[in-house]
RNA sequence: GGGUCUAUAGCUCAGUUGGUCAGAGCGCACGCCUGAUAAGCGUGAGGUCGGUGGUUCAAGUCCACCUAGACCCA
């Protein structure tokens, strides 16, 4: 007879190999047609609601990991936060204004740009913008991301620029929008501002010129004093912008000296003071004096040309690389020199047009002329008032428009700022309310807003939301008014911000609009957009306040550690701005994914791991699972390693279910359960350390530390289930009548063990708890996983006392297992049903020991006694174990091997009929 | 140069307020099983806790500096 037919043997349907790839699609499509995400939704009316609000994504080519990383764990927030009973909505987003993607197109475009209007080359960039919406939501989809893909939020929608115009407004109303000048690159031939990624570097022959700065307010300095009659001397390649001097700046840290050369006493850098006269011409000189360029704050010089001070300022952006060490500042025309002159409150000066020609307010001598001409003219009027040291033409890199190859210059032109400092104090407030996973993102966060100047909104580009301000024809002033933010955000709600392009201002605005200041009744536009910034920034309203089941202030936004000073800092400030409050409650950020170096992934290093390789390669959800695995507050790391290691603890979770669900073929939950009470101890002792897996895994997903629970998932399929529990419960499964209640305790805890795990690691392996969930009994009709509830701690299973116990028991039975590992070594035994252990146990232990009816069962042997230690035995034919010092002796078991259920036992060949199975199996068999 | 952060076995992570805290799982090696089988079980070998100083009776655990790395600024 063979009695392997008449075992309960895992009856498996359910895949071992998950073929993920192929498989994922299949769910993705079923949840789709099913509508699983909106049923879910549903299932939730009126609880309360869990809102996680996306930050949007560039739409700019092809997700990469740090896309994936960030999505999947909101994903699991929000699958999370579902099941635990929140009502947790998820309306994906898309950033889609911008230079990058109007830099894209205009260089795909080349010549052919020049021929299309600004309209045209708008619907270009959303041509182009919302081609990648579509591409990277297919590929968000696939990660097995839920939400509301057919219903996104897209800053290029009508209804998002509308409520953005209504933030702007809000905030210009409020007069916290200002207009200031700041210097940005300037293309006086195309007549229009650059981007940084406009510019071209290359190399010219250009002048560079040593100029004397005659002191006006000197000071006593090393003893020797600073008159009049003396200078500063510095160096410069742009004479043109001398007419724009405004300040001199000075290292405070770096050495100055005084030196007479020539009959003049001079200032500058120590260590470039030989350099630079001999550059000159001068050979002789001495140093009289020597200090710290900090000691130089106060004393002021007066213009070459003008009657105007040049103040000496001090700043940590002066270098000892070239010049004199003596920095000539022009605020109008240079970076740095607007930042410095910024704090010491001097004038950002650049009298010059769009053309590049200097304005009146140069004064007679330049009015009128070209900067570049001017070069000469500097020199020429330097030179007539003996302050010229040096002419020379010298090679240096220099900036270029992108586009006519001319050079450009650098040239404050007039900006919208937004006041930060007007409700900084507030911001800062906000600040503390809020909740920031990390802890140390309230100081990073801090800091950033408290260091930030005022918000520099303008931006001279057409891809983006026109500045919605007017100005007066007759007297320039800027016409900001309900009424007029009124008309736009409407005009925006109706027809999209491209209106602005079409119509003139006066067919945006009433007819009645007349300018305060003069009563004029005709306006111009605005011809700059706002900073990108500002569009996601004003999302809080945009999307929060636009979508029916969201609401505000959002209780997390989750983004990348670099979005502190991106969309976390441009959400706080619209929001304290316009709303009066942080668009969100609490703040969790991800690190950055790395190499398995640690080094940052680029292209050209070769490092780049593709979210879409992973996919293909693994699937989804093992790439779900690495990202759960990961301390993703840190930056984490990513590998085709480490990638492979989850995979193997994927097939461990995976197994451990399949094993489960094979061992369940036969159980109908509804028919077969097994009371509380009449559950075996060591079912008992499963379910509870299901519950203390139970409770460690919710705090973690509380706690935004998912890697906490990847390892306590992991740990208890392996250590509690795999090696102990349900290596244990074979014999019972497998030997006994299928409906024995012993039997049936078993597959009762074990069905309560799957169901909960399963729901446990759902937010994170979105695919295959569908997947187990559907072979599941009695529930595998259900729709899906995620229509069904968290699971709760079942409190009646905490007992202390029974955990203790087999905690204790677990120390001898790895006692027993090196016993028998070596009794194997022997070639004693092999598998350890070959063994009969005889433990010689000390009085409280053998007590201990002797409660436990089944030993042999849970060390999986054949036969075992338990003896007093005073018993006598040969003491070297035993191992003391490390664990509990029990002495323990293995041999092979008596009798014959069980040809059903494989234990050595004596009854074997007790029956005729049945001479190569044991009683008990006997039994079971007769009974069939 | 500034702000914030990280550095524990090959990998992913634990190590509350300084005193059995040097751990877990995986991987690896060796062995067993062949009724979870492209599975399962057992045993074992791996770390001077990035480095150097310091505080302390005592330091992965506190302080300083250094090295390497990350993000954001300049």
């Amino acid at each position: 007879m063979n009695y392997k037919d008449t075992l309960n043997l895992p009856n498996n349907e359910f895949p071992m190999r998950a073929n993920l790839s192929e498989r994922e699609p299949n769910f993705q499509k079923y949840w789709n047609e099913n509508s699983i995400y909106e049923k879910a939704l549903e299932k939730r009316e009126g609880a309360e609601k869990f809102i996680l609000h996306d930050g949007p994504p560039y739409a700019n080519g092809d997700i990469h990991i740090g896309h994936a990383l960030n999505k999947i764990l909101k994903d699991i927030v929000t699958r999370y936060n579902h099941l635990k009973g929140f009502q947790a909505p998820y309306v994906p987003g898309w950033d889609t204004h911008g230079l990058p993607i109007e830099h894209k197109v205009t260089k795909k475009l080349g010549d052919e740009r020049k021929e299309l209007t600004t309209t045209e080359l708008r619907e270009k960039c959303k041509d182009y913008a919302l081609k990648y919406v579509e591409r990277q939501k297919e590929q968000f989809k696939r990660l097995g991301i839920w939400g509301e893909w057919d219903n996104p939020y897209i800053t290029l929608e009508p209804k998002y620029e509308a409520k953005q115009i209504d933030v702007f407004g809000k905030m210009a109303l409020k007069g916290l929008l200002y207009q200031g000048l700041k210097p940005v690159h300037w293309c006086t031939s195309c007549g229009t501002a650059l981007a940084e990624a406009e510019i071209e570097y290359e190399e010219i022959n250009g002048p560079s010129i040593y100029v004397k700065f005659p002191v006006e307010e000197g000071k006593v300095l090393d003893d020797v004093e600073l008159a009049t009659d003396d200078y500063v001397v510095i160096w410069t390649t742009t004479p043109w912008t001398i007419p724009s001097n405004m300040a001199i700046s000075i290292h405070p840290d770096f050495d100055y000296v005084i030196v007479e050369a020539d009959g003049d006493k001079l200032v500058a850098a120590k260590e470039l003071v030989a350099d630079m006269l001999d550059i000159c011409g001068v050979d002789d000189y001495t140093i009289l004096a020597e200090f710290k360029g900090e000691e130089l704050e106060g004393v002021s010089c007066k213009h070459p040309f003008y009657e105007r001070k040049s103040p000496l300022i001090l700043g940590e952006h002066v270098t000892l690389e070239q010049g004199s060490g003596c920095v000539h500042t022009a605020p109008g025309h240079g970076h740095d020199d607007y930042v410095i002159c910024q704090e010491y409150d001097i004038e950002v000066y650049a009298p010059m047009n769009d053309q590049g020609y200097f304005t009146e307010e140069a004064g007679e001598e330049f009015a009128g002329m070209y900067y570049d001409d001017a070069n000469i003219k500097v020199t020429n009027l330097l030179k007539e008032d003996n302050l010229l040291m040096d002419l020379s033409f010298v090679d240096h890199s220099y900036p270029h428009c992108w586009r006519c190859k001319d050079p450009v210059i650098f040239r404050a032109t007039e900006q919208w700022f937004a006041s930060v400092e007007d409700i900084k104090d507030e911001t800062l407030e906000a600040i503390k309310e809020v909740d920031w996973y990390p802890e140390w993102g309230e100081v990073r966060m801090t800091n950033m807003v408290a260091d930030r100047t005022d918000w520099c909104v303008s931006r001279q580009r057409v891809w983006g939301v026109p500045i919605p301000i007017f100005y007066c024809q007759d007297c320039d002033e800027p016409l900001i008014t309900e009424g007029s933010i009124g008309a736009v955000k409407e005009l925006f709600a109706q027809q999209g911000s491209g209106a602005w392009y079409e119509l003139e201002a006066n067919e945006i605005l009433s007819e009645s609009v007349k300018c305060d200041s003069c009563g004029n009744n005709t306006f111009d536009k605005e011809t700059d957009i706002m900073d990108v910034w500002f569009d996601s920034g004003a999302s809080h309203a945009a999307v929060l306040e636009n979508y029916d089941n969201l609401e505000r202030p959002a209780d997390l936004y989750l983004e990348g550690t670099d979005q502190y000073r991106g969309w976390f800092n441009s959400s706080l400030l619209t929001s304290i701005a316009a709303r009066g409050e942080a668009p969100y409650k609490a703040v969790v950020t991800n690190g950055f994914t790395l190499d398995k170096n640690g080094k940052k992934m680029s292209k050209s290093i070769g490092n780049v791991v593709s979210p879409l390789d992973v996919i293909e390669q693994y699937g989804a959800d093992i790439l779900r699972l690495w990202v759960a695995s990961s301390d993703f507050k840190e930056d984490v790391r990513v590998s085709d390693k480490i990638l492979q290691e989850n995979a193997e603890v994927y097939r461990r979770i995976r197994n451990t279910s399949r094993y489960i669900l094979g061992n369940l073929a036969d159980f109908d939950p509804a028919e077969d359960k097994v009371s509380k009470d009449e559950l075996t101890e060591i079912d008992r002792w499963a379910l509870l350390k299901l519950q203390k897996l139970l409770k460690q895994v919710e705090e973690a997903y509380g706690a935004y530390e998912y890697h906490r629970l990847y390892h306590a998932v992991h740990n208890f399929c392996t250590v509690e289930m795999s090696s102990f529990y349900l290596d244990v419960l074979k014999d019972r499964l497998y030997t006994l009548k299928a409906d024995d209640r012993v039997r049936r305790s078993a597959q009762t805890a074990m069905y309560e063990i799957l169901t909960t795990l399963i729901k446990m690691v759902a937010p994170v392996l979105v695919h295959t708890a569908e997947e187990v969930w559907q072979y599941l009994p009695d529930v595998s009709d259900a729709e899906s996983v995620f229509l069904e509830e968290w699971p709760q701690v079942d409190k009646g299973y905490l007992d202390e006392d029974l955990e203790k116990k087999w905690d204790r028991l677990l120390q001898v039975r790895k006692d027993v297992s090196k016993a028998l590992e070596l009794a194997r070594n022997e070639k004693v035994v092999g598998h350890s049903l070959d063994a009969q252990v005889d433990l010689y146990a000390e009085r409280e232990l053998y007590d201990f020991l002797i409660q436990f009816d089944d030993l042999a069962e849970l060390f999986i042997v054949s036969k075992l006694k338990v003896l007093n230690s005073t018993v006598e035995v040969e003491e070297d034919e035993l191992y003391t174990g490390e664990e509990t010092g029990i002495k323990i002796a293995v041999a092979q078991a008596p009798g014959d091997k069980c040809e059903r259920c494989w234990h050595y036992c004596e009854t074997v060949g007790s029956d005729e009929e049945h001479s190569e199975i044991c009683v008990e199996c006997l039994e079971v068999v007769e009974n069939l």
